[in-house]
DNA sequence: GGAAGTAGGCACGTAAAGGTAACTACCCTT
DNA sequence: AAGGGTAGTTACCTTTACGTGCCTACTTCC
């Protein structure tokens, strides 16, 4: 999705920098539950690797959506949260939600197009 | 995104229904600006091809978010628009695009992560 | 010692998404 | 004739996303 869009589209940008699955599904887990530390959103994210899940905390905390905070400790203790900016997103991630559980129980999901990906 | 995710986690399903961008931002179109015709879409949609249109369509429209409505004419003109499904998308996709304008006059999209994508 | 915890990093390979070009079949206009 | 419109389709190639395996460095516990 490198191309042509008009960088003045906020929408376009917006969705780039909150696609794909992962990326949305990190905010929703931190929206729902709340900071969390690196290992226990790690699981709080059923199948996310440590890779994918650094980047796109990387990636979210350099544009501002999520914040960062590190103890100085041995282990090292990392909490990710959501910022004023983030939260901004929490109506949206909390219909996605709602959406998501009245889809499913209308069998929306089980079209086999999505199941069998 | 194939992996252990239990079929049963209805966000997951939602996430891989509607992403990523080029879904998404169709969806936004529609929710938008009405019921449209398949070229009207894609020029609405800046940068989209006519081959992921195409496929994206196909499958919103098995998943049941949007409607398809065919005339029997030549040249054919085929309509897509929200269905009430697609319906309960209308408050997300217009609060995420106003969070995206706000992104972009706050700066969230000048990293240059996103821009440099 | 090994296993567990903390939060990651790197390299390689595969899968998925998407760009591009050419095409279909019909109609109308210049 | 060429060029435009309608809504696509197919094939090939490139790019992006991500899975997997192995690793770091420190501490604590069995």
């Amino acid at each position: 999705m490198k191309q042509k869009i008009p960088p003045a589209c906020p929408m376009d940008s917006i969705l780039r920098l909150l696609m794909g699955p992962w990326t949305t599904y990190i905010l929703w887990v931190l929206n729902d539950v709340g900071p969390q530390r690196f290992g226990a959103l790690k699981r709080a994210v059923p199948g996310i690797s440590t890779r994918v899940l650094t980047e796109r905390l990387r990636m979210l905390q350099a544009a501002g959506v999520i914040w960062r905070d590190q103890t100085q400790t041995i282990p090292p203790a990392v909490t990710y949260g959501l910022t004023e900016r983030g939260d901004d997103l929490r109506q949206v991630l909390e219909s996605l939600g709602e959406i998501a559980q009245r889809w499913q129980s209308e069998g929306a999901f089980e079209t086999g197009n999505v199941a069998a990906e």
